[in-house]
DNA sequence: CGATGTGAAATGCTTCACAGCA
DNA sequence: TGCTGTGAAGCATTTCACATCG
């Protein structure tokens, strides 16, 4: 279900603003779907909510946690310190949600050394021993273009087993596999897409304003 | 049409390897789509392919950028250059689609004069001047959660139509807009609910290899 | 009463299957 | 003959509407 963390995040921002408990209608109003999709989203992690009172916000927040995975811990390395890498690294998500800088790589001896966070930034080559160390869940892909393909086929070997690519370049990763890249701009795209097409109800009197939330596709 | 996007960038990097035609099967199966479901999408845009043949790689990307809207230019300021502007800037995606970084601004005296690019980076005071010299289409902001909101009122304020949020904060806009953060740990969310809950055909015998594509909710 | 939880209707999306054209 | 383009069937998701419960 891919409208849950878009639910999840306006708990949590309603939870910090001292909301207490929550209406299907209010989730629904500010994640812009039907109360109705929200009842029906939600009573499939079965039924937290109290008639006549509606959801308590911060059970809610646990409760699709639970249903993420994210009281997991999910140890992960960063591949190419860049601009991209460090932000990466610096990410407020990583931290609060069990994602778990384990290690930091890259070639240029310029950088190896570095600290980010509480983390040493190490050469690519340690990456089968910190493999083998740690089991590492996720490979974060931030290196140029021109390295990426290397670098997965680097990370497949050495045994981790899902890979987030950002790197400008589709690669491949076994027979079949096809390793799109995650590029920042695509969000603008789709933004200029809808701005062009769709027409918003008051957009005469009032800015137009966008935001966007991310869902996935994955690849099998 | 958010497989748009994902076609668009499997046609580029098709061109890129040489192919000048392509069927529906095989640009299916590299989405991992439906033959058909990929013939009814094209089908919107115009009758593009030959019977027979299959579609022309270049011909297809051309109309694919026009019904995105990418043959516009849209230009843009990036407001906090830290880690994430600075890797939003450089982005290899916002030069090659149309996406022009128009102006750099921050409040720190450090940052400012800094050149990025072809941008030098100015003081945030200047937006007004900005946005009164040069139409700005979208405004990004990279700053931190503290400073987000004022940054937001004034991106509106100036007038600027669209704006994207990558600071972990929820921002409100005039009445009733609320203006959620990108956060890109979010993808790895995703990726590790998938991760827990689907089986993955052949995962014995080889890794699990996740990729993650982007598509837009907008809030209107 | 007020808001949830949920059958049932409505709507939209995906897949099939095949006619039709290069 | 091979692959597109598209009605029609099949399937899933969304919305409605209301019984139900705190």
């Amino acid at each position: 279900m891919g409208r849950l963390p878009v639910y999840q995040r306006i708990l949590e921002e309603l939870l910090r603003s001292g909301t207490t408990t929550v209406s299907s209608e209010l989730l629904g109003s500010l994640a812009r779907v039907n109360a109705a999709k929200v009842r029906k989203d939600l009573s499939l992690l079965g039924s937290f909510g109290t008639r006549g009172a509606g959801y308590d916000t911060a059970f809610l927040v646990a409760q699709i946690d639970r249903e993420l995975g994210l009281n997991h811990v999910w140890p992960m390395v960063i591949v190419g310190i860049g601009n991209l890498g460090r932000a990466l690294a610096h990410s407020q998500g990583f931290i609060a949600r069990g994602f778990q800088v384990m290690a930091l790589l890259d070639t240029d001896p310029t950088v190896i050394g570095e600290e980010i966070g509480d983390v040493v930034v190490r050469h690519f080559d340690a990456l089968p021993d910190i493999v083998a160390d740690q089991s590492l869940a996720i490979g974060v892909i931030a290196t140029p273009a021109s390295a990426a393909q290397g670098v997965a086929d680097l990370l497949v070997e050495s045994g981790v087993h899902s890979l987030l690519n950002f790197a400008p370049k589709v690669l491949t990763v076994g027979p079949e596999i096809l390793l799109r890249y995650v590029d920042l701009s695509i969000e603008l795209q789709i933004m200029s897409f809808y701005q062009s097409r769709r027409s918003i109800p008051g957009s005469e009197v009032m800015p137009v304003i966008r935001s966007i939330g991310l869902t996935s596709a994955n690849l099998d």
